[in-house]
DNA sequence: TCCTAAAGGACTGTTTTCAGTCCAAAGTGT
DNA sequence: ACACTTTGGACTGAAAACAGTCCTTTAGGA
């Protein structure tokens, strides 16, 4: 049963529940009291859409984000359905749309598999507004996670393979450039999170790094300086690996200040 | 359609999503190659469960929470559902469960509603055994979220509402011993989260409530010591509307620690 | 007293989602 | 060349979830 709907996939953002959550509050009588007193956010949709949407929103994001990286081969059908606790027929429309919208290809057969492009999609430029609320929502969100996540990656005692893994994704962004830097670039904020050992910080800085991808598709694509990205993400790494909390945590800092001025100065 | 499955709504702790998705790896066949590679926790079901369920466990989570506090009235179900983003079927299903296990009653007729029931719902013994991961991650990221939300709500330009709102919550969580005081404490910490102005933070530190409150349930009920934690509460709360951000984080950092001391020590 | 509005309660038909089964393609190894 | 295995592809019937409609209860006001 194939949806007769065509979802464009670019516009298909769907705020990761909660996030906007607060601006739905304003339902045209009255306002509520005052913004604290019972509900605040808790009221908001238990789910964000039907299993079908969601399923493409997550893969699509597991994408975006770099955790699945270009020709990388996803599990097959029947696992990923699991460990995505969809039926099988659901996942399988997901990934046809993701197919149609050029994300991934197919190929059957014993060793077949479903993968991920190579060729990146076309980004259509997304003409809606920026919510500043969202913007700042985000940013100061992010303020508190990442350094924090820097800070306990400095700080653990990392094994040989989580040095490695950080050097890897530090690597592969520092060679990346324009098209296919966004997704490297999330990797490695990622995998800092990673190396922190706390698997809600994971979750956290993924999350928060979707909602900020999503913004960032909005703004166009001018000149970031990659080259003093790349340095600053040099001197975290090289940080956390020395081991040194402080040097790690202004080293993250400082590096949000420049997304957050990017962002801001599309606000005024 | 009444479900026929009896839930047991004290089991139904269906972690939230995530959470322990960590540990969902180990498939039994080999070791993943790293813990970091590709997919890490994106892996993890898209969805917590079905509509039915998921609307219990948000529902009694607002209820565990202190977001709607006993004997007062959830809005009309129609408006419930369309804010929950589900069928009034479903949620009617999900209040008649949350009914008849004596957390909500029902009154018909016009001025009738859903009512918070004042009488506590008899605790069942949780014997199943603490996770020390579960137990650290929660740990680890309420110590990193919750001192920020004292943080920014401390140097936040407070409103006279939010200030009433805060002083509200200190002294109901004050007032309130033994039996219900779980929900005015998880209260008490989300207000500052709100102060904070940071929606995601309201949710990150609720949902994280939720988890560490679902540990606690875990544990005999022994004498922790309200009148302490009373003490660090109002700490607390002064240090914030005298606006001493350093004051309002040490605070927070010492009273986190009463509680997390205590669940480590149902591990050893 | 009776009417009306606001709430819960109950039913219906449709769409979505599911679990399960079988088919088709394409490598691997004998 | 052939069998085998792993993968995507397609179908079916059942269950869940939905939107929409109408009924019932109950308090307040004309």
């Amino acid at each position: 049963m194939v949806s007769f709907v065509t979802i464009d996939i670019h516009a298909a953002t769907m705020k990761t529940a909660g996030a906007t959550g607060a601006a739905t509050c304003a339902e045209g009588d009255a306002v509520p009291d005052s913004p604290f007193g019972s509900s605040f956010s808790m009221l908001r949709p238990v789910r964000g859409g039907n299993a079908f949407e969601e399923t493409i929103e997550h893969i699509l994001q597991t994408i975006k984000l770099g955790i699945f990286a270009p020709s990388e081969k996803l599990p097959p059908e029947r696992e990923l359905a699991e460990q995505l606790g969809v039926s099988r027929a659901t996942l399988r429309d997901a990934l046809g749309e993701l197919q149609s919208a050029g994300y991934l290809e197919v190929r059957r057969g014993r060793y077949g598999g479903t993968y991920v492009s190579t060729a990146t999609v076309q980004r259509t430029p997304d003409d809606s507004p920026l919510d500043p609320a969202e913007v700042e929502d985000v940013l100061l969100f992010r303020a508190i996670i990442e350094p924090a996540a820097a800070v306990l990656a400095a700080k653990a005692d990392l094994s040989a393979a989580a040095r490695r893994h950080l050097q890897t994704c530090l690597s592969e962004v520092s060679a990346s450039s324009a098209n296919g830097y966004r997704p490297r670039d999330a990797r490695f904020h990622i995998a800092i999170a990673e190396l922190s050992g706390s698997a809600s910080l994971v979750s956290a800085v993924a999350e928060t790094r979707a909602r900020l991808n999503d913004l960032l598709d909005r703004i166009p694509l001018l000149a970031t300086n990659l080259d003093h990205a790349n340095e600053q993400h040099a001197d975290i790494a090289d940080a956390i690996l020395r081991g040194d909390a402080p040097a790690a945590e202004r080293a993250t800092v400082e590096h949000l200040e420049g997304t957050a001025s990017l962002l801001r100065g599309f606000l005024a």
